[in-house]
DNA sequence: AAACTTCTCAACCGCTTGCAT
DNA sequence: TATGCAAGCGGTTGAGAAGTT
């Protein structure tokens, strides 16, 4: 595949282009439509090289562009489906009817991933990040009231304390403890609610997020690759954690390709069948106040070895959209954010184990 | 008011993908 | 199958605007 020759052409003019030249790229455009984008300069008698009327008019010039600030809508829309998607703007831009990929994906790097990371969380992996968190805000004299820790807060940090050596079982004991998020709008946050808001800002992102993902047309590449990541997360064996679910082998029969896709992200698949159908949260939680260092180790590592296989180079959380037949409500906790239902929120939860438990995000 | 710093965003660069030959 | 080209995409740049000292 060679590379197009393009702009080093000599001749051809660079640089911001001048109201005659977009009136000339317009009024082109209009009589003969997008066509071949190599021979409209010099049709349109402009000297420039295609790729730049390409670019003046898909990111500046069309009609249909909607100019001026992002709604709260747009950028909510955004977050969620950067959390899906990535930096894949063009995929983003095709959901934000007038928005550009090049503006959205300006509005991401000026804007909403700056506000991410002031409310400590990865821009990257949408995952609450304490290390990015913005600490002074809480010993500013202005906000010193507003955003001291309550008891609460800090009986949460008291609990939380035993799993510091634990990132991974830090991130899902945190969700867990929580209590529902305080759902407060961007902007508008209940500071003194704050911590365990960002605790749960994980969670209650990929809920929504994943309901937006149920709406997308998703592509049978992405539809292969979630499947993948949910055949792996089922594989993955924890002894004394998790229970045998005759269920889910009922669901995997006949799915040979589900089952091909977790032989080849596990070294030595599991025999017996464990898969994450229910975490026995108090038995984790009696491990962590038992300070049982050498079951937690071994769970932690093998969360580790299991989101390190699953996560084939990529930073981004990727909820599922696909149907998730089993909740036990008694042993597992579950939030919603937006617009999503509690049933979407609780059949997403299972299949955010593995999700919530990427280590990866605090390497 | 001037100098400096930070922010914004249009435009470019270079790589990948898809298609034709 | 290999090659060349067009189009598309995401990362980066840099000029001008806005804010700060």
């Amino acid at each position: 595949m060679g590379r197009a020759p393009c702009c080093e052409k000599s001749g051809l003019k660079k640089g911001p282009w001048m109201p005659e030249e977009d009136e000339k790229l317009v009024a082109y455009i209009k009589k003969h439509g997008q066509g071949n984008w190599r021979t409209l300069p010099k049709n349109a008698g402009l000297a420039r090289c295609g790729k730049s009327c390409r670019l003046r008019w898909t990111n500046y010039l069309r009609p249909d562009i909607k100019r001026g600030r992002f709604s709260f809508d747009e950028e909510e829309t955004i977050i969620q489906l950067h959390s899906i998607l990535g930096n894949k703007w063009s995929a983003i831009a095709a959901r934000l009817p007038g928005r550009t990929d090049n503006e959205i994906k300006n509005y991401w790097n000026t804007h909403i991933r700056k506000r991410l990371l002031r409310m400590g969380i990865d821009p990257v992996t949408h995952a609450p990040r304490l290390d990015l968190l913005d600490l002074s805000a809480l010993f500013k004299p202005a906000a010193a009231a507003a955003y001291y820790p309550t008891q609460a807060d800090l009986d949460t940090l008291r609990a939380l304390e035993p799993l510091a050596n634990y990132p991974d079982l830090l991130r899902l004991a945190s969700a867990l403890l929580s209590g529902p998020p305080a759902a407060p709008a961007i902007g508008d946050q209940q500071p003194r609610q704050l911590l365990p808001w960002i605790l749960q800002a994980q969670m209650a992102q990929q809920a929504a997020a994943a309901v937006a993902q149920a709406q997308l047309q998703v592509a049978p590449q992405a539809e292969q690759f979630v499947q993948q990541r949910q055949a792996a997360g089922a594989a993955c064996q924890m002894p004394d954690l998790v229970h045998t679910s005759p269920t889910v082998q009922q669901h995997q029969q006949g799915q040979d390709d589900m089952a091909a896709a977790c032989h080849s992200m596990q070294p030595q698949p599991p025999t017996g069948g464990y898969a994450v159908d229910t975490l026995d949260i108090p038995a984790l939680m009696q491990m962590v106040q038992a300070d049982d260092a050498s079951n937690l180790q071994q769970w932690s590592s093998m969360i580790t070895s299991s989101t390190n296989n699953n996560n084939v180079g990529s930073g981004v959380s990727t909820p599922s959209s696909s149907p998730v037949p089993r909740l036990n409500h008694s042993t597992t906790a579950t939030t919603t954010y937006g617009g999503a239902s509690d049933a979407d929120a609780a059949a997403l939860f299972n299949m955010q184990l593995s999700e919530l438990l990427d280590v990866t995000d605090y390497m």
